[in-house]
DNA sequence: AAGTAACA
DNA sequence: CTAT
Protein backbone atom coordinates (compact mmCIF):
# COMPACT_ATOMS: atom_id res chain seq x y z
CA UNK A 1 0.00 0.00 0.00
CA UNK A 2 1.40 2.98 -0.73
CA UNK A 3 2.01 5.96 1.60
CA UNK A 4 -0.57 8.72 1.88
CA UNK A 5 0.29 12.35 2.39
CA UNK A 6 -2.88 14.29 1.75
CA UNK A 7 -4.37 12.53 -0.54
CA UNK A 8 -1.15 11.90 -2.63
CA UNK A 9 -0.68 8.37 -3.09
CA UNK A 10 3.46 7.91 -2.98
CA UNK A 11 4.42 4.47 -3.85
CA UNK A 12 8.29 4.29 -2.78
CA UNK A 13 10.60 2.13 -4.70
CA UNK A 14 7.73 1.05 -6.65
CA UNK A 15 10.52 0.50 -10.20
CA UNK A 16 13.11 -1.68 -9.10
CA UNK A 17 16.97 -0.84 -10.20
CA UNK A 18 16.74 -2.67 -13.89
CA UNK A 19 13.45 -0.76 -14.16
CA UNK A 20 14.92 2.29 -13.59
CA UNK A 21 17.87 1.72 -15.93
CA UNK A 22 15.44 0.76 -19.02
CA UNK A 23 13.53 3.89 -18.35
CA UNK A 24 16.90 5.91 -17.75
CA UNK A 25 18.00 4.54 -21.09
CA UNK A 26 14.77 5.51 -23.03
CA UNK A 27 14.85 8.91 -21.83
CA UNK A 28 17.88 9.43 -23.15
CA UNK A 29 16.58 8.77 -26.83
CA UNK A 30 13.79 11.62 -26.23
CA UNK A 31 16.65 13.93 -24.98
CA UNK A 32 18.60 13.43 -28.09
CA UNK A 33 15.52 14.29 -30.48
CA UNK A 34 14.35 16.94 -27.74
CA UNK A 35 16.49 18.79 -26.46
CA UNK A 36 16.43 20.04 -22.80
CA UNK A 37 15.57 23.79 -22.44
CA UNK A 38 15.34 26.19 -19.68
CA UNK A 39 11.99 28.11 -20.10
CA UNK A 40 11.72 31.58 -18.50
CA UNK A 41 8.59 32.51 -16.32
CA UNK A 42 6.51 35.26 -17.21
CA UNK A 43 8.90 37.66 -15.07
CA UNK A 44 11.55 36.81 -17.25
CA UNK A 45 13.29 34.84 -15.12
CA UNK A 46 15.09 31.25 -16.11
CA UNK A 47 13.82 28.43 -14.20
CA UNK A 48 16.66 26.59 -12.56
CA UNK A 49 15.31 23.15 -13.90
CA UNK A 50 16.00 22.02 -17.24
CA UNK A 51 12.97 20.32 -18.96
CA UNK A 52 11.87 18.72 -22.13
CA UNK A 53 8.37 16.76 -23.13
CA UNK A 54 7.39 13.68 -24.95
CA UNK A 55 4.05 12.97 -25.99
CA UNK A 56 1.76 14.73 -27.94
CA UNK A 57 2.07 17.83 -25.92
CA UNK A 58 4.95 19.38 -24.23
CA UNK A 59 4.65 22.38 -21.32
CA UNK A 60 6.22 25.50 -22.13
CA UNK A 61 6.66 28.45 -20.66
CA UNK A 62 7.87 31.89 -21.71
CA UNK A 63 6.68 36.18 -21.07
CA UNK A 64 3.12 34.85 -22.50
CA UNK A 65 2.63 32.06 -19.16
CA UNK A 66 2.49 28.61 -19.00
CA UNK A 67 0.63 26.62 -21.44
CA UNK A 68 1.02 23.28 -23.59
CA UNK A 69 2.39 23.32 -27.06
CA UNK A 70 2.49 20.57 -29.80
CA UNK A 71 6.45 21.85 -30.92
CA UNK A 72 9.20 21.86 -29.00
CA UNK A 73 10.70 25.64 -29.91
CA UNK A 74 13.70 24.29 -31.93
CA UNK A 75 10.25 23.76 -33.92
CA UNK A 76 9.79 20.11 -34.43
CA UNK A 77 7.09 18.03 -32.68
CA UNK A 78 8.18 16.06 -29.49
CA UNK A 79 9.35 12.10 -29.35
CA UNK A 80 6.60 9.70 -28.33
CA UNK A 81 6.26 8.96 -24.61
CA UNK A 82 8.72 5.71 -23.85
CA UNK A 83 6.73 2.48 -23.67
CA UNK A 84 7.94 1.98 -19.96
CA UNK A 85 6.43 4.96 -18.80
CA UNK A 86 3.34 4.15 -20.80
CA UNK A 87 3.27 0.92 -18.73
CA UNK A 88 3.73 1.85 -15.31
CA UNK A 89 1.05 5.01 -16.24
CA UNK A 90 -1.57 2.48 -17.09
CA UNK A 91 -0.34 -0.20 -14.31
CA UNK A 92 -0.77 2.38 -11.32
CA UNK A 93 -3.80 4.48 -12.68
CA UNK A 94 -5.53 1.63 -14.39
CA UNK A 95 -6.68 4.15 -17.16
CA UNK A 96 -7.21 3.07 -20.69
CA UNK A 97 -6.41 6.26 -21.73
CA UNK A 98 -2.92 7.32 -22.60
CA UNK A 99 -0.77 10.56 -21.31
CA UNK A 100 -0.82 13.21 -23.83
CA UNK A 101 2.23 14.32 -22.32
CA UNK A 102 4.96 13.24 -19.77
CA UNK A 103 7.19 16.39 -19.10
CA UNK A 104 10.54 15.52 -18.47
CA UNK A 105 12.62 17.74 -15.37
CA UNK A 106 16.30 17.85 -14.67
CA UNK A 107 17.28 18.93 -12.03
CA UNK A 108 21.08 19.82 -11.33
CA UNK A 109 22.95 20.08 -8.30
CA UNK A 110 21.06 23.61 -7.31
CA UNK A 111 17.88 23.38 -9.34
CA UNK A 112 14.67 24.29 -7.07
CA UNK A 113 11.28 24.58 -8.06
CA UNK A 114 8.65 26.36 -6.05
CA UNK A 115 5.31 25.32 -4.98
CA UNK A 116 2.97 25.26 -7.90
CA UNK A 117 -0.09 23.58 -9.18
CA UNK A 118 -0.79 21.53 -12.10
CA UNK A 119 -3.62 23.47 -13.47
CA UNK A 120 -3.06 23.79 -17.54
CA UNK A 121 -5.06 20.72 -18.16
CA UNK A 122 -8.37 20.75 -19.16
CA UNK A 123 -10.20 18.66 -16.58
CA UNK A 124 -8.68 17.88 -13.32
CA UNK A 125 -10.62 14.56 -12.56
CA UNK A 126 -7.27 12.83 -14.57
CA UNK A 127 -4.57 12.54 -12.45
CA UNK A 128 -1.13 13.45 -12.50
CA UNK A 129 1.41 10.76 -12.36
CA UNK A 130 5.10 11.79 -11.21
CA UNK A 131 8.38 9.82 -11.47
CA UNK A 132 11.32 10.05 -9.79
CA UNK A 133 15.13 9.10 -11.32
CA UNK A 134 18.27 9.81 -9.73
CA UNK A 135 19.43 11.77 -6.74
CA UNK A 136 16.66 12.31 -3.99
CA UNK A 137 14.54 15.26 -4.22
CA UNK A 138 12.80 17.32 -1.06
CA UNK A 139 9.11 17.00 -2.46
CA UNK A 140 6.72 19.69 0.02
CA UNK A 141 3.12 19.62 -0.47
CA UNK A 142 1.02 22.27 0.21
CA UNK A 143 -2.88 23.27 -0.07
CA UNK A 144 -5.33 24.09 -2.86
CA UNK A 145 -4.79 27.72 -1.83
CA UNK A 146 -1.27 29.54 -1.36
CA UNK A 147 0.12 29.86 2.16
CA UNK A 148 -0.61 27.63 5.48
CA UNK A 149 0.85 24.47 6.17
CA UNK A 150 3.38 22.08 4.44
CA UNK A 151 4.31 18.97 4.51
CA UNK A 152 7.63 16.83 2.97
CA UNK A 153 8.87 14.09 2.24
CA UNK A 154 11.96 13.00 0.53
CA UNK A 155 11.53 11.08 -3.02
CA UNK A 156 14.28 8.47 -3.91
CA UNK A 157 14.92 7.42 -7.56
CA UNK A 158 12.30 4.52 -8.35
CA UNK A 159 9.59 6.54 -6.04
CA UNK A 160 6.11 7.34 -7.76
CA UNK A 161 3.92 10.21 -6.52
CA UNK A 162 0.27 10.19 -7.78
CA UNK A 163 -1.78 13.50 -7.30
CA UNK A 164 -5.19 12.01 -7.67
CA UNK A 165 -8.86 12.78 -6.91
CA UNK A 166 -8.70 15.79 -4.35
CA UNK A 167 -4.76 16.09 -3.82
CA UNK A 168 -4.89 16.70 -7.93
CA UNK A 169 -4.76 20.48 -7.11
CA UNK A 170 -2.80 20.75 -4.21
CA UNK A 171 0.41 22.92 -4.56
CA UNK A 172 3.99 20.96 -4.89
CA UNK A 173 7.36 21.55 -5.66
CA UNK A 174 11.15 20.45 -4.53
CA UNK A 175 12.81 22.39 -2.23
CA UNK A 176 16.32 20.64 -3.27
CA UNK A 177 18.14 18.05 -4.03
CA UNK A 178 20.67 15.60 -2.46
CA UNK A 179 23.67 15.61 -4.69
CA UNK A 180 25.34 12.45 -5.04
CA UNK A 181 22.95 10.55 -3.34
CA UNK A 182 21.88 7.92 -6.44
CA UNK A 183 24.57 6.15 -9.00
CA UNK A 184 21.59 5.56 -11.47
CA UNK A 185 22.72 8.85 -13.37
CA UNK A 186 25.69 8.84 -14.71
CA UNK A 187 26.28 13.00 -14.41
CA UNK A 188 24.18 12.68 -11.38
CA UNK A 189 21.00 15.31 -10.65
CA UNK A 190 17.73 14.09 -10.58
CA UNK A 191 14.99 13.40 -13.42
CA UNK A 192 11.23 13.80 -12.46
CA UNK A 193 8.94 12.51 -15.12
CA UNK A 194 5.60 14.52 -14.63
CA UNK A 195 2.40 12.82 -17.30
CA UNK A 196 -0.64 14.60 -18.20
CA UNK A 197 -3.93 14.19 -19.59
CA UNK A 198 -3.76 17.34 -21.49
CA UNK A 199 -7.41 17.69 -23.71
C1' DA B 1 5.15 33.53 -9.04
C1' DA B 2 6.69 26.51 -12.10
C1' DG B 3 10.75 32.95 -8.91
C1' DT B 4 13.76 35.04 -5.05
C1' DA B 5 15.08 36.94 -0.60
C1' DA B 6 15.02 37.92 4.30
C1' DC B 7 14.87 36.24 8.70
C1' DA B 8 14.67 33.02 12.88
C1' DC C 1 23.64 25.02 7.66
C1' DT C 2 18.04 24.28 7.77
C1' DA C 3 13.04 25.54 8.23
C1' DT C 4 9.48 28.75 7.46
Amino acid sequence: MPLNIRGVEIHQHILDRPAQEAMVEELRAVQAAAPLFSPKTRWGKEMSVRMTSAGKYGWYSDARGYRYEARHPDGGAWPPIPPSVLALWHDLTGLARAPDCCLINYYGETARMGLHQDRDEADFTWPVMSVSLGDDGLFRIGNEARGGKTESIWLASGDVAMLTGASRLLHHGIDRIRPGSSTLLARGGRINLTCRVVD
